[in-house]
DNA sequence: AAGTATAATGTTACCGGTAACATTGAAAAT
DNA sequence: ATTTTCAATGTTACCGGTAACATTATACTT
């Protein structure tokens, strides 16, 4: 077993209470013996076991458990953006990240198997929380955590119950903001490319699509409709039915980023220029839609005030929450007004 | 404070050992008693402390920590294969993954603050060790780490001291098996796109293939080679380059896939078939290597074997080792023979 | 010099569990 | 009926620390 502060005590010649007193540099000691207890932590290589300190004091340790597939089919991006910024507000919190790779889809035994050990940190006190990143509906991994006691917030996703608040884009603003911006710039045929229907987010910016369509008294022909997975291979899938419609519209509308940029590379393809030949328009603003030729023009996630946000929530360890923020329009290059 | 043991014990009129023995269904206990005790354990939702546990047991959890920068594991697909074949066999040895995110970018403080989080887990016996993902030369997080006493695994790239010890795959071979390959298909004037000098597999990737091509008797020229930095843009940008020269070569060596297909989409866009018109391979063999058309002939990354290897390491305990393993050539159809 | 602050260190009990041994009770053996 | 045996439970000490209080040594008063 590892040297304990026992032993230091043992070969310093003064009380575990001394040593105790010297690793957390207590005031009232003399400088003497300070130092003879200092040697000897440092000749025998002595690390302080946080747990059993924590055991002692009854606290939990400042450290965040984030919830993801790393490899999920949700947009990539976008959750590292999300984790980035929650990092950034947390470290002056003087909060730690871990991140637990749980893919909702895994078979029920394996997923239980994964959370429980989420579980065994939570209720030990090494994680505050956890934080679960674009959730969807119905989402196993949320019911067993908060089933057992867990207690949380999910982002990017509304999702809401005893143990669990959520952090979110307020995504009908969003596509409000969007469908008016490319309504003052002249546009009214407008096609869409939808998300998958088992994401709130999809669903929401869907809905507020049509919405909007109809306050602006616009028609949306079907073929204008398209449904797509969030990734950048349905988006240039979408393109391609898109470009492939008898009459253009003047507008693509992208319901995320990675949509965009593949109906981008469809067009390249494809010869289309954007925006000349047709304006295409995103939501998220990941990190690629500044570099991309044109730069796109989109619906920008308020990452950081999410990041924020969750920091202080941490912090006070105060989970009831139903936040919407507010997004932002990020004009780029990728719109311009019809002939 | 959380319910303990202790308040079970005395809910039930039993001693704390009693209760230990329900949680850990121990034999030797009345039906009566086991009931009795596991009802209160239900009805106040009584969840094990695993750090006390520890302390009293004096074993290690079975976790291992894996440090990488997240972007990395989210760009790079490398990374997501190496995670998702460790857990797969870790899984089997019923241990569990830790990610932590740390950029070896960072600056100095918050990096040892994020790393002395890592130590605390490690000597706490939180975690049995971690595994860093291929760090560069000179990695500062590995040389804190280890001189704070913790042990593990450098995966995909070769770093060996006291208290690490690395797996990678055998660049050197990889290379040699590739350009056996082209020059076997008539192949004799291959350009090569290398990868970040600081890289010790982009390092032994680039020597192996000068010194294949020495070994083969075949000239290349200054303009075949260009240097990349393992990504898809570079590839583009170095794809650019080669197709400028005045003389085509008759076969691209991306040191690695994400390079390959930024060579790929570069050729789509001037209209450049493959390999009809030039033949390109890769290095890797991430997951979209086969969904790419024509299907990428690359060298395939023993994944499987070194999430294995890691996976017995971990079991075991023992970090001390230098293990190359074996890559193999996936041939599919990114090459034909020059006219 | 004796009394009194105060600084420096030690003791005890506890955090939430477990191992090892001790005790109790009831059935089985004599 | 008494002893033996073993299943069921309890006690004590400890894992590696800390809080709260107790004690001792030193410096400061008067």
């Amino acid at each position: 077993m590892a040297i304990s502060i026992g032993e230091i005590a043992r070969q310093a010649g003064v009380s575990k209470m001394t040593v105790s007193r010297v690793i957390n540099n207590a005031s009232n000691l003399r400088e003497e013996t300070r130092r003879k207890v200092q040697r000897i932590i440092d000749e025998t290589g002595y690390a302080r076991n946080v747990f059993a300190q924590n055991l002692a004091k009854g606290v939990c340790l400042d450290i965040v458990g984030v919830i993801t597939g790393i490899e999920n089919v949700f947009s990539k991006y976008y959750f590292v953006e999300l984790i980035r910024n929650m990092e950034n507000w947390l470290d002056q919190k003087e909060h730690s990240v871990f991140i637990f790779n749980v893919v909702e889809t895994e078979n029920r035994e394996r997923l239980e198997k994964r959370l429980r050990v989420i579980c065994d940190q939570y209720h030990a006190r090494a994680i505050k929380g956890v934080v679960i990143l674009g959730p969807p509906e119905k989402d196993e991994r949320l019911s067993f955590l908060s089933g057992n006691g867990v207690k949380g917030i999910a982002v990017g996703s509304k999702f809401k119950n005893e143990n669990f608040g959520y952090i979110d884009v307020n995504n009908t603003e969003g596509v409000g903001i969007m469908v008016n911006y490319l309504v003052k710039k002249g546009h009214s045929k407008i096609a869409v490319i939808n998300g998958p229907a088992y994401l709130t987010s999809a669903q929401e910016r869907e809905q507020a699509f049509y919405a909007a369509m109809l306050g602006h008294g616009l028609k949306l022909p079907k073929e204008y409709v398209v449904s797509g997975g969030f990734n950048v291979e349905s988006g240039r899938i979408a393109a391609r039915k898109i470009f492939s419609c008898k009459e253009w519209p003047t507008a693509i509308f992208a319901m995320n980023d990675d949509m965009a940029k593949g109906v981008y590379e469809e067009a390249k393809v494809l010869g289309i220029r954007i925006p000349e030949d047709i304006s295409v328009v995103g939501f998220d603003d990941l990190d690629f839609a500044k570099d991309l030729k044109p730069g796109l023009t989109t619906i920008g996630q308020p990452f950081s005030a999410i990041g924020s946000i969750v920091a202080r929530r941490f912090e006070t360890q105060d989970f009831d929450i139903e936040a919407e923020v507010s997004p932002v329009l990020v004009e780029r290059n990728s719109v311009c007004s019809p002939i």
